[in-house]
DNA sequence: TCTTATATGAGAATAATTCTCCTTTAAGAC
DNA sequence: GTCTTAAAGGAGAATTATTCTCATATAAGA
């Protein structure tokens, strides 16, 4: 589906901000940063206002067309990765790394479907994995 | 071990504000903020900078007596949970959950250590659990 | 008790994000 | 195509968590 349709399908306006947005945030890779987001759009709207980027990623993350990706710094990172995935961080490294493994949902899933949890009903989850990228 | 030791053990100087921090930090429970920290903290000691508090949050996460929580907001918490352990986080709500499960520990060890990822070392893991309470 | 490196206090500075308010525009009705 | 209106965007001020600066105080070992 391509980003125009993508929007409609949420029952979005499609505005020219909102796809630029949503394509800056594929194109881009690694989970960009807001900043990344308006300086990456800002060479073709350079009229775009910051506010106006913050409140379409907030919508954008309501309609979940992105992930917010939560760091340990304290900034917000955008993520456009559709299919499921996990995070792979090295502490002092800005990189976060995608880690796609059917098997482990796979099995994470047969795991919960036995183990319930007391008082509580599971609805995704995502794995974070501290290590170091070599 | 009590909390001076946990300061000693780590080769770092017990001063009164260091204690009275990671004792807060246990004290709270749900993984408080830094400003539910402070505001606890100054019943006790009304002078604290809230910049002294920062930096002894830094020092105690850097000497892994604390974990730094990331949320969705864009706000820290901090848990001194020591015991190895995931969370449970419902959107809308501010509770984290903590959830501890040796079983699932052990599967997901037995699992990495026979799948290895290409170019990153495991180093640990948690995992996010989004659902909701009831 | 003395010395010194380190920690703290106070408050200014910073930086990501949100808010306000006015203008513009997308989308459906006609 | 034009009209209408609720929703979206622009500009920049405001907010707020966090960091920084630097002078003072103190923990810990000699």
């Amino acid at each position: 589906m391509d980003i125009r349709n993508k929007l409609i399908d949420k029952g979005l306006k499609v505005t020219p901000q909102r796809m630029a947005i949503l394509e800056a945030i594929i194109e881009l890779g690694n989970h960009p940063t807001a900043e990344n987001i308006i300086s990456y759009i800002k060479k073709e709207y350079p009229n775009i206002a910051t506010g106006t980027v913050y409140k379409v990623l907030a919508v954008l993350v309501d309609n979940n067309l992105v992930r917010k990706v939560v760091t340990d710094k304290d900034i917000s990172r955008y993520d456009g990765f559709t299919e499921r995935h996990h995070h792979l961080h090295s502490p002092g490294s800005d990189v976060i790394g995608d880690y796609i493994d059917k098997e482990l949902d796979e099995m994470l899933e047969a795991y919960f479907k036995k183990k319930k949890l007391p008082g509580f009903k599971i609805d995704n989850f995502t794995l974070h994995i501290n290590g170091r990228f070599n």
